[in-house]
DNA sequence: TCACTCACG
DNA sequence: GACGTACGTGAGTGAT
C-alpha cells in the first residue's frame, strides 16, 4: 500500500439528486426540447469537483434502485408520505446514469437496499482494508458512519463541507455512534420513521448524554417527567423498530470489493453526445478539445467540417484580385468585419473576412499595427475596390448580425447592400426562445465545434487588446474562421427555416429588411440637451440631501437609504413595521407597493418612495445619459436588439431608450431634454391601442370590433359593459378598472393579478372577469382556444407566422405550465404589435428615401419618433399615420395618432 | 454575479 | 386546501 493513497470515494448520488433539483437556479436549466437538466448538471458538477479536488483512484457513485427495500418489509409505512418522484426529475436519471458511466466512474444501483446501505457496506469493507474512505452525501443521516477512517463531505454545504468525528459532535451534540439512537429518538418525517412525539434534537441530545443510548432512554423512560416522558413511554414499543428503519446495513450482499471499483478511461464520444443532448456547452467544449483533431467534425453527418488549412490571409493585391473575382461570381458569401471597438460609432476598421460555400475562407488585414506587423494592403485603397462589390444589390451577402458591419462600413462610405442573410436573425425565428443567437453558442449547438474565443487571442480584463494589436498568426484564423462559421451555420439555419413557413415569412419580409434600417435609426440618433439634464441633476441632487436628513432623523440614524437591506432592518427590525410581502427570497419586501401602503400610516416609507424615485431618475437618466452623447453627433446613438425579446419586439440598450420616463410629472421633464436640430421639430406618432385591437382582430368579438368599429374610447366602453351603466356616465374609477380588465386580459390575467393591480378583493375581481367575459364572449373563446391551440402544439403564433415555442405548456409544475399559458395568451397581441411596427418601419424608411428632411430616430414598442424640418412637417404629419396604419388590414381600424413639438415631451 | 428595485410599452 | 400568479424588456445599486 502506498503511503499516499487517495481516499476512497463513495457518493450518495440520490442525495444529491433531490438537493440538485430543488436548487431555484438549476431548476430553470432546460434543453431547448423542454427537458429540465438543472438535476443533470448539479450531480455531474458536483462529480467533477469531487474528482478534480481529490484525484480519487477508487470511487463508487450509487443510487436508489426502483422499488420495495428491506425496510417496506420491517414497515410498511417507510417513506409512504413521499409524494412520487416528479417526472421532470425521474426523466434525468437516466442521462445522469448514462454520463457517471461514460466518464468512467462505477456505478452503482442494487436492489432491495437503499443507496445508503451500499454506502455503509463498502465503506466498513473499505476500512476493514485499512482504507480512508469519504463519503459525499448531503443527507445528515450518514453521520452514523463517521469514524477515524470515515468522514462525510457535502460540496453544496459552502459553510461546512467536512464532517469527521468532532463535527459530528459539535453539530449534533452526541458521538458517531449515538447517531442511530438519535435518529431513532427524533423520527423522521420525511421518511416516515415514528420516533418519540414531540422529542427533537434537543430533547433527544438531552437524554442520550445523560443515558448513554436509546436503550438506556428506554429503561430509564419511568424517570422522565412531564408531557414529554408520557410520549416517550407511548412510544417505547415503536422504537426498536425506529432504530432498526434508522441503522445503516453495513453487511449488504454485494458482488464487488471497494478495490474493484477504479476509475476508467473517459468515453469521448457518448460524453459528446450525452452533454449535446443536454446542451451542456461548457462540458461539451472540454470534451471535443480532449478529443483533439480526430474527433472534431467527423461526425457531422455530410456536413463540411471546419477545416483551418483552407483559410488565407491576403496580404497581397495579386491575392485581393483573385478573391474579388472569386466573390464576384460566387451569389452568397459570408461577410464579418473586425474592428476596435464593439461600438458601432467609435468602432474602426481593421480587417475583412469573407467566405464561400466550399470551405474557402480568407482574412483580409488592413489596420493591425504592433511591432513587426507584416506589411498590409491599406484600408482606404482596399474598400475603395470593394465598394461595387460590398455595395451590389445583386451579390448576396450573409453575417452575424449584420447590422453591426453595416455601421461601421458607413463609417467609411459604403453603404453596404445585398443583406440577405443574417444567421442571428436565422436563428432567432426559428426559435426566439432560445437565450443566445451569439456565433459561438449556435455553432456549438449546429456544428458541434466550439469556436476559437475572442478571450483566447485578446486576453481579458483591463488589458485586453484590440483586434489592431493582435498578431496575424492569431487573428487570421479567427476571423477566417468567423466567416467561415457563418456560411455553414447559415447552409444548416436556411436549410431548417424553409422548412417553416411561418417564420421563414418573417425572417424574409421582417427581419431581414430590417436590418438596414435599425442600422440607419441607431446611427441617426436624437438630439439631447446634455446641460438640461445636468441642471435637472443638481435640482434632483438638492432635493435628494433633504430627503436623506429628515430620513436620518426619522430612522434615529444614518444608513443607506438605497440598501433594501439596510432599509430592511431599520423598518422591520428597528421600528418593528409590519411585514406586508416578502420578497422570493423570503426577506421582507420593501418594494413600491409595500412602501405605499406603509406611507399611509409613517412617515418614513414616503421618504423612502421619494428618495428611491428620484434618486433613480438621477443616476439612470440625468447623470448618465449626458456622458453617453457622442461627442461627435451630440447625439445620442442607442443599439437596437433584433434578437433578444422572445416576442418579437425589439430591446434598446447603452443607453436604453425605451424606457424613458413619462408617468411621472418629474420623470416625463426628463424628455423636453430630446430636442431636435435648429429648424427642425420632433413628430412622435404612437399606434393607440394597438394590441387591443389585436385582440379584437384575434378574436372576432362581435362587441369588442363593434367598439372599435364606432371609434369609442374602449376603456370606458369595456367599463359600460362590465359596470352595467350607460357610456357617458362611467366614472373615472369604473374606467380605470376596466382599463385594468383591458390590460390584464392582454397580460393572461389571473383574478389575483387583478385584484391586486385594482385594489379590489379577489371575489370583486372575479366577479369583473366573470361580467367581462359573459359580455364578450368571443374574447373567452380566444383565450381557451389559444390555451388548447398552444397545449397542442408546443407553441403560438402572430398574425405574421411568427412562432415563440413554450416548452413548459406541459409543465407538471402547475405553476409553470400556469405561466407558459399567460404567454401564449400574451405573445400573439404583443408579438403581432411587434410584427406591425416592424412592418411600418420598413414602410416608412421606402418612403423616407426620398425624403431627405425627415429622419426616423427613435422606436419605442408602439411608437415611432422622427426629426423633421419645418418645411415638411406639414406633410410628414399626414403621410406618416398613414403608412403606419397601411401596413395591416385588420378587422378595426388601426389608427396612428400624430404629435409635433420642439422636445419629445411636447409631441406627445 | 445575484437579488432587488424601478424605468418603459 | 394551500400556494403563488399578471406580459415583455434594461440598468443601477448593494451585497456576496
Amino acid at each position: 500500500m502506498s503511503e499516499k493513497q487517495t481516499p476512497f470515494i463513495l457518493v450518495d448520488g440520490s442525495s444529491y439528486l433531490f438537493r440538485a433539483y430543488h436548487v431555484p437556479q438549476l431548476q430553470r436549466m432546460t434543453n431547448s426540447e423542454g427537458m429540465m437538466t438543472g438535476a443533470v448538471f448539479g450531480v455531474i458538477n458536483m462529480l467533477k469537483s469531487l474528482i478534480n479536488e481529490y484525484q480519487p483512484t477508487h470511487m463508487a457513485v450509487v443510487f436508489d434502485a426502483k422499488g420495495k427495500t428491506f425496510r417496506n418489509d420491517l414497515y410498511p409505512e417507510y417513506k409512504a408520505n413521499r409524494p412520487p418522484m416528479p417526472e421532470d426529475l425521474r426523466q434525468q436519471i437516466e442521462p445522469i446514469h448514462k454520463i457517471v458511466e461514460a466518464m468512467g466512474l462505477p456505478l452503482l444501483v442494487v436492489d432491495g437496499v437503499e443507496a445508503d446501505d451500499v454506502i455503509g457496506t463498502l465503506a466498513k469493507q473499505a476500512c476493514a482494508e485499512g482504507r480512508e474512505t469519504l463519503i459525499s452525501t448531503g443527507d445528515k443521516d450518514m453521520a452514523q458512519l463517521v469514524s477515524d477512517n470515515v468522514t462525510l463531505i457535502n460540496t453544496m454545504d459552502k459553510n461546512n463541507p467536512i464532517t469527521d468525528y468532532d463535527r459530528v459532535i459539535e453539530k449534533f451534540g452526541v458521538k458517531p455512534d449515538q447517531i442511530i439512537d438519535f435518529l431513532a429518538l427524533v423520527g423522521d418525517k420525511v421518511d416516515n420513521i415514528p420516533g418519540v412525539n414531540k422529542c427533537g434534537p434537543k430533547t433527544a441530545v438531552k437524554w442520550l448524554n445523560e443515558y448513554g443510548s436509546m436503550q438506556g432512554v428506554i429503561e430509564n423512560a419511568d424517570k422522565i417527567g412531564g408531557k414529554i416522558g408520557e410520549n416517550l413511554r407511548e412510544a417505547l414499543d415503536q422504537l426498536p423498530l425506529s432504530y432498526e428503519l434508522a441503522t445503516i446495513k453495513l453487511d449488504c450482499d454485494l458482488d464487488f470489493l471497494p478495490k474493484e471499483l477504479t476509475l476508467k478511461e473517459p468515453d469521448l464520444a457518448e460524453l459528446k453526445e450525452l452533454y449535446g443532448k443536454m446542451e451542456f456547452r461548457r462540458w461539451l467544449t472540454e470534451v471535443l478539445k480532449e478529443g483533439g483533431e480526430e474527433l472534431e467534425g467527423d461526425e457531422d453527418s455530410g456536413e463540411t467540417p471546419i477545416d483551418r488549412s483552407k483559410y488565407e490571409t491576403i496580404l497581397e493585391q495579386s491575392e485581393l484580385d483573385k478573391w474579388l473575382k472569386k466573390l464576384e461570381k460566387s451569389e452568397l458569401f459570408a461577410f464579418d468585419t473586425e474592428t476596435t471597438s464593439l461600438n458601432y460609432m467609435e468602432a474602426e476598421l481593421v480587417g475583412m473576412s469573407f467566405a464561400l460555400d466550399n470551405g474557402e475562407a480568407a482574412y483580409l488585414p488592413v489596420a493591425h499595427s504592433y511591432m513587426g506587423v507584416p506589411k498590409q494592403l491599406d484600408r482606404d485603397d482596399v474598400l475603395k475596390q470593394m465598394k461595387p462589390l460590398l455595395e451590389s444589390d445583386e451579390i448576396k451577402k450573409v453575417g452575424q448580425n449584420l447590422k453591426y458591419d453595416m455601421s461601421v462600413l458607413a463609417r467609411y462610405g459604403i453603404t453596404l447592400g445585398g443583406i440577405e442573410f443574417d444567421t442571428m436573425l436565422e436563428s432567432y425565428c426559428l426559435n426566439s426562445v432560445a437565450s443566445r443567437h451569439d456565433m459561438d453558442t449556435l455553432s456549438l449547438k449546429h456544428l458541434n465545434h466550439p469556436t476559437i474565443k475572442f478571450e483566447e487571442i485578446a486576453g481579458k480584463g483591463k488589458n485586453q487588446l484590440t483586434f489592431d494589436q493582435i498578431e496575424l498568426e492569431k487573428a487570421s484564423p479567427y476571423a477566417a474562421e468567423d466567416a467561415d462559421i457563418t456560411m455553414k451555420l447559415h447552409q444548416k439555419l436556411w436549410g431548417e427555416l424553409q422548412k417553416e413557413e411561418g417564420p421563414a415569412q418573417v425572417f424574409q419580409h421582417i427581419e431581414m429588411p430590417l436590418v438596414k434600417v435599425l442600422s440607419k435609426v441607431e446611427r441617426n440618433g436624437v438630439l439631447v440637451d446634455g446641460a438640461l439634464l445636468l441642471e435637472k441633476s443638481r435640482v434632483f441632487e438638492q432635493r435628494l440631501k433633504e430627503i436623506e436628513a429628515k430620513a436620518y432623523e426619522l430612522a434615529g440614524k444614518e444608513f443607506n437609504l438605497g440598501s433594501p437591506k439596510q432599509l430592511q432592518a431599520i423598518l422591520f427590525e428597528e421600528l418593528e413595521l409590519p411585514i406586508i410581502k416578502k420578497t422570493p427570497k423570503g426577506q421582507p419586501s420593501t418594494a413600491e407597493e409595500v412602501l405605499q401602503e406603509l406611507a399611509l400610516d409613517y412617515p418614513l416609507p414616503k421618504l423612502i418612495l421619494e428618495n428611491r424615485s428620484l434618486s433613480k431618475l438621477k443616476s439612470t437618466y440625468t447623470d448618465k445619459l449626458p456622458k453617453m452623447i457622442n461627442p461627435e453627433t451630440k447625439r445620442l446613438h442607442t443599439s437596437y436588439h433584433q434578437a433578444i425579446a422572445a416576442t418579437g419586439r425589439l430591446s434598446s440598450t447603452e443607453p436604453n431608450l425605451q424606457n424613458i420616463p413619462i408617468k411621472s410629472a418629474e420623470g416625463r421633464s426628463i424628455r423636453t431634454a430630446f430636442i431636435a436640430s435648429e429648424g427642425c421639430k420632433i413628430l412622435a406618432a404612437d399606434y393607440s391601442q394597438i394590441e387591443l385591437r389585436i385582440m379584437a382582430h384575434l378574436s372576432q368579438d362581435k362587441g369588442l370590433l363593434k367598439a372599435f368599429e364606432e371609434g369609442l374610447d374602449v376603456h370606458s366602453a369595456t367599463a359600460s359593459e362590465v359596470f352595467g351603466v350607460e357610456l357617458d356616465e362611467v366614472t373615472d374609477t369604473q374606467r380605470r378598472n376596466a382599463k385594468a380588465i383591458n390590460f390584464g386580459l392582454i397580460y393572461g390575467m389571473s383574478a389575483f393579478g387583478l385584484a391586486k393591480q385594482i385594489e379590489a378583493d379577489r371575489n370583486t375581481a372575479q366577479d369583473y372577469i366573470n361580467t367581462y367575459f359573459a359580455r364578450y364572449p368571443g374574447v373567452e373563446a380566444y383565450m381557451d382556444n389559444t390555451r388548447e391551440k398552444a397545449a397542442e402544439k408546443g407553441y403560438v403564433e402572430t398574425l405574421y407566422g411568427r412562432r415563440l415555442y413554450l416548452p413548459e405548456i406541459h409543465s407538471k409544475n402547475g405553476m409553470r405550465r400556469k405561466a407558459a399559458e399567460r404567454t401564449a395568451i400574451n405573445a400573439p397581441m404583443q408579438g403581432s404589435a411587434a410584427d406591425i411596427i416592424k412592418l411600418a418601419m420598413l414602410e416608412v424608411d421606402k418612403w423616407l428615401q426620398d425624403q431627405p428632411g425627415i429622419t426616423m430616430i427613435m422606436q419605442v414598442h408602439d411608437e415611432l419618433v422622427f426629426e423633421v424640418e419645418e418645411q415638411y412637417l406639414e406633410l410628414a404629419q399626414k403621410k406618416i399615420p398613414e403608412l403606419m396604419e397601411s401596413v395591416a388590414e385588420l378587422s378595426v381600424p388601426l389608427i396612428a395618432e400624430v404629435g409635433v413639438g420642439d422636445n419629445w415631451d411636447e409631441a406627445h
